[in-house]
DNA sequence: TATGAATGAGGATTCATTCAT
DNA sequence: AATGAATGAATCCTCATTCAT
């Protein structure tokens, strides 16, 4: 008995049991068999749903990307002023559902992978083009536009550097912390 | 008597296989075997060097720690004004050597295996330590004394992002575009 | 639905290979590789069903304990007379099937490997406390009361003892000898 | 420098540390490294002394026998009484120094390995002879011709039987119940 | 006599993947 | 749509052995 519509059900259930997974067990440890038992499904079904395991890990960094964007939209929309547009940008990194030890796990535990598994370059790299865009656009009614790419690139820096500290083991980051740093840091980086 | 005084020799060959083969081949084919073959040597040889293979990886973080902790310590001799000696901590993480492909590649692989591996964690937190204190102790004449502890974090949190990134196939980071995006950061966070 | 119901049979397959194998190569040579081989299946199938090689070589002295523990009562059902009671446990150690060559060299095998595999020793502690309780009890109409223990212990050594014997290359005892020195000592140890 | 008569000297240095290395650590974790380690050598000695591995385990039975055959000897000689030879046999297997844990364990772990080395089997095969020799000897004045043979395999059967349990975890045997075990046997076994 | 460096085969185990059902 | 049986390659590690010194 065929059920139809299965489909996002299942993935967004594997995509679930795959951060967990990553985030308890570490990636080493994260494999199809695991992770299926996880999301209490066979290891069969990741390839009937997602080709193999990279098109599991690569829907994974997918799903992650597209929360966060869609949290700087959220934010977006509700900000009117250039400095609070950026830092829209900005917080919603640090939104406890973005920051959160599993998704902060996965993401880097992904960006690891990147070199081996193109596609997930792939995704990456579309993720950052608009990131950066976002960067710059908010960026330019605050700073002069000869500084607008290197400040960009200093608070890009940022961001991935506190994910990747908070990710791990060796430092604890509050997402507290995090925002503190971005204060004092754009009180002084902006015009 | 047995040919003696290997010990060193053979160390500095694996261990530097293995950062040639996580630059050139990734962390997950980098196996034993792998390194060992690139080094001319058995797969044994490592258990009798390193115990394990977990003993290798930890030795060639303890190794790039190393070189990057003389290296700034060399350029922190030569720097005699208090914003030289700032300058000599951030510069010395993008000197050719330490911020070459092989290098930052195998730094951010160990970085990514720090979870499971408990010695990793040790080896970095000691380091980190020490840079965490020589950044403060670098501040301190620089900025008022209520930011140090900001201003440290924001500086290292560049650092990390700059090298995260320059290890990512994603994106290009050259060491000159990193110093000009420290450059104006430090312009503007300095008092 | 998958080929269902292959667990009992694969089990047995992958167990009477570890017998063959431990007899005809010895357990030093008998891998899990060599086994499953004989098994006419993969290496990879004993994790999919003992997790473990210590789960199959578990599962294998249980499967002879429980063989051994059936032949005992089926011999009791049809014992009447205490004597016979006492011989039914004697004879069915000594029956073809379980004197076999193959049954006491696995056998033998796995007790040198109790020490190291704690499973093996839960196993084997089960089976023996219900042979010392079935000797006991065959006894009490046969002995005195104080010397039930003394003879249980006598009996339950000589039958490790000529099955220790026949497993090793330097003695030949045959299952009709084993019974004819139970005979003899029966004759004079009984009250 | 050559020193001049450290033969044998290394050689009972390297058997006593394989003999606690069997004890203490397992044979399946007594290695040629392992063993040299605890008897401060270098692993290359083995070979030195002994050829290869096996050679050394069958020194070592070797020397066990020879210490209970010497045992055995000397009880002999201060027996004078029939009975008194008999019991000189079969107390010398359970004395504190032949019935210890370490020796027992050793001498089981080798009569396991017994398949798979010949060299093994022949000099458990020369001790057996002898101590059934001394068997029967001893039993020809307490037993009828007809049954001294199967009298000695009994004994014979309840030495190893007991050895044996002594040797697995499952079971504590003492060499005192031992003995009341081989009292009261006896009491009935003789004519 | 004795060392310890070095080897390479062989072990158990884990894993992504395939496939019949 | 989903299962779980089954595979076999790959990984790390251990080990007996060899050898130059």
């Amino acid at each position: 008995m065929p059920k139809v519509g299965m489909a996002p059900l299942r993935k967004a259930q594997l995509i679930d049991a795959t951060i967990l997974c990553i985030h308890e067990e570490g990636v080493a440890r994260s494999s199809v068999q695991r992770i299926s038992k996880r999301a209490g499904l066979s290891p069969g079904i990741v390839a009937h749903y997602f080709d193999d395991k990279d098109g599991l890990l690569t829907a994974t960094l997918s799903r992650l990307n597209k929360n966060l964007s869609e949290e700087i939209i959220r934010r977006m929309k509700r900000a009117n002023e250039p400095l609070d547009r950026l830092w829209a940008i900005l917080d919603a990194h640090f939104q406890p559902v973005h920051f959160a030890p599993d998704t902060v796990d996965t993401w880097f535990a992904l960006w690891g992978k990147m070199r081996e598994i193109p596609n997930l370059q792939r995704v990456q790299r579309i993720y950052e083009a608009r990131l950066r865009s976002n960067l710059r656009h908010a960026l330019r009614p605050l700073v002069s536009a000869e500084r607008v790419e290197v400040v960009a690139d200093a608070l890009s820096a940022m961001i991935d550097g506190l994910w990747a500290k908070s990710a791990q083991p060796t430092t604890e980051i509050s997402a507290e912390r995090a925002k503190t740093v971005f204060s004092d840091t754009l009180s002084r980086l902006l015009d």
